[in-house]
DNA sequence: GACGAAGGGTGGAACGTTCCAATCACTGTA
DNA sequence: TACAGTGATTGGAACGTTCCACCCTTCGTC
């Protein structure tokens, strides 16, 4: 048995589909006595609309696309959590789909929600080049979350990485620390801005000849490989900023394997404040964005184009705030 | 500008809209010279085919919908990439939705998906009676990952919950242990069997004496509560075997801050084997579920609805194991 | 030279909605 | 009595595809 559509529900209840349709976008133009006939009828053959027919028709799909550059991460997550909030509060609904940390899933992804002409789209933590994505999505409001970009054909939130990443390096040179190295993560969203806001905190402290780039990822995996070269090499840093929390998680380990103390022998601060920093073993100094916030952000953002017919773009950037844990200490030596 | 339309490609191109069509769908039966044509106009026009339009005629909309119950479980992400493996590999694409661990916004989730008439749907760890689904998704094929059901309207594919829980007590009464608690996470998904299984075990050691059962949930804050709860009361257990690695580490937090000792004082064995219990600084003993191929197990099951017409419900049941690791030992005292 | 087949292409109906214009039955007013 | 106004309801066109039945050419065969 097939779905049953409007014109079964029409047929059941006596009337025709457009009073079916009235009622089901609850007008106020539908005698009592009709609606609850209709109402019954849909409720008995389990009725629901179909979006697709109704998309069509409307030229509007109601939902707003979120696509995640990696469903692992809470960090996202969040985000995600702080979109479906706002996009529901407007009456849209969210649809989601992930990357899984790969360029060419991306577009797929891109492209299965772009067909499905949802009415904005929200990039978490993008893969592509910002350039492809323009290409794509000339034709959809878009939002990209955590990836600065000046690209007048997107709108974008993002913190502001290199306060964020000098306000850690600050901390430590506090703390007495010198020697600091930074762990980053290639051209995955947000680092370029943690290691220009490094380099540049390490210059005004007139610790350039101190600067220690190590090209890790945004993984524990990452994290865990470029702190062990980090350990190898000889006269080793005494603290190590690391590009996001799961990195340093993994830098972590690879410090306790080795035997050394943290923060005794080595202090460790990550980025990005996740559930995870939290618990009590780990105790993680580092940098917390305001997610749900940027969430909600990123769907005002999406309404002003859909509903108010803003054509310029934005690009909002948020204010991230250290968050000192038990991870980062003056160095022993 | 609005979006192109298979129209304006066949205008572009000279030739009618049902043989763009053919060049879309990759039909055989088109001269080159034709298909070159379509092809170029629709990249000039940056032509993307509308799926509300095409799933209308075709009634098919080649997407599979999957709702998960926490963004944040990481145990989901793992289950959502082998789902959305299977799928891909079957010419299907994924749609994402999260239930925000909540029943109301699961039930939206569901009928937006339904709304859109995804071919097939998979539930992960639903929060809803599975009553209620059964009503709601007469329709559309349906499985339930991690709920346990023997509905005759859903296929369900879960491990077998009641079997790792009695390795984990036989772990612990192996090493020594005899009071050993539960904390356990009511009607979520998969903690009923869990607790089955942990008195089954109990009974079976002759410790039905010593079984002693305290609510929790399924997170962090809730492993917390419960624990201190359970330190809190006279003659406490010297081992406890949680619901789920979330809570567990929440627990675990709850026995640093006493003061206590891991696993001297007391063992702690979580479920699920999530990420974070591999890290080393946690370290968590807890159980294995095979998750990608749970996922994988999941699109099959849809297939064989979808394109082999099965009608009866199968219920699949995959076996766990245990990972032994550093927060499990014999009891001090 | 007629005919059939094959290859390449086309128009139009259908999918399930929404929404506009039109219709109908009342009621109240001039 | 006629008629405007109101409230409830309806038919039909439109949305952007797919797919079926059909139409040309061209070519080979008898």
């Amino acid at each position: 048995m097939n779905q049953p559509t409007i014109l079964d529900v029409a047929a059941r209840a006596g009337v025709s589909k457009s009073l079916v349709s009235l009622v089901m976008q609850g007008s106020p133009r539908v005698s009592d006595e009709s609606r609850a006939a209709v109402l019954q009828a849909a409720a008995e053959l389990g009725y629901r609309p179909n979006a697709a027919a109704r998309s069509l028709v409307r030229r509007r799909s109601g939902t707003v696309g979120c696509i995640l550059a990696d469903l692992h991460n809470p960090f996202y997550a969040d985000v995600a959590d702080g979109i479906e909030e706002g996009a529901v509060a407007e009456g849209y609904r969210a649809l989601l789909s992930s990357s899984f940390l790969d360029a060419r899933r991306e577009a797929v992804a891109v492209d299965t929600l772009l067909r499905l002409r949802v009415d904005g789209l929200i990039l978490l933590g993008t893969m592509n080049e910002v350039q492809d994505i323009v290409e794509a999505v000339q034709h959809v409001p878009t939002v990209l979350i955590g990836r600065k970009t000046d690209s007048p054909g997107l709108d974008s939130v993002c913190d502001d990485d290199a306060a964020g990443a000098e306000a850690v390096v600050d901390h430590l040179v506090e703390l007495g620390h010198r020697r600091i190295a930074h762990i980053h993560a290639a051209s995955a969203a947000g680092s370029r801005g943690r290691r220009d806001g490094y380099e540049r905190a390490m210059r005004r402290h007139g610790l350039e000849g101190h600067i220690r780039l190590v090209e890790g990822a945004f993984t524990e995996a990452g994290g865990h490989a470029a702190m062990n070269e980090i350990i190898a090499a000889e006269d080793p840093p005494t603290a190590v900023f690391v590009a996001n929390d799961f990195a340093a998680v993994g830098a972590l380990d690879a410090i306790d394997e080795s035997g050394l103390a943290v923060p005794g022998d080595i202090s460790i601060a990550g980025y990005d404040n996740v559930s995870l920093a939290r618990i009590g073993r780990i105790s993680l100094t580092t940098v917390d964005q305001p997610r749900a916030e940027m969430g909600e952000i990123a769907v005002s953002l999406l309404l002003e184009r859909l509903e108010e017919g803003r054509k310029e773009a934005r690009h909002i950037v948020v204010t991230p705030h250290l968050v000192v844990r038990s991870t980062t200490g003056s160095p022993l030596r």
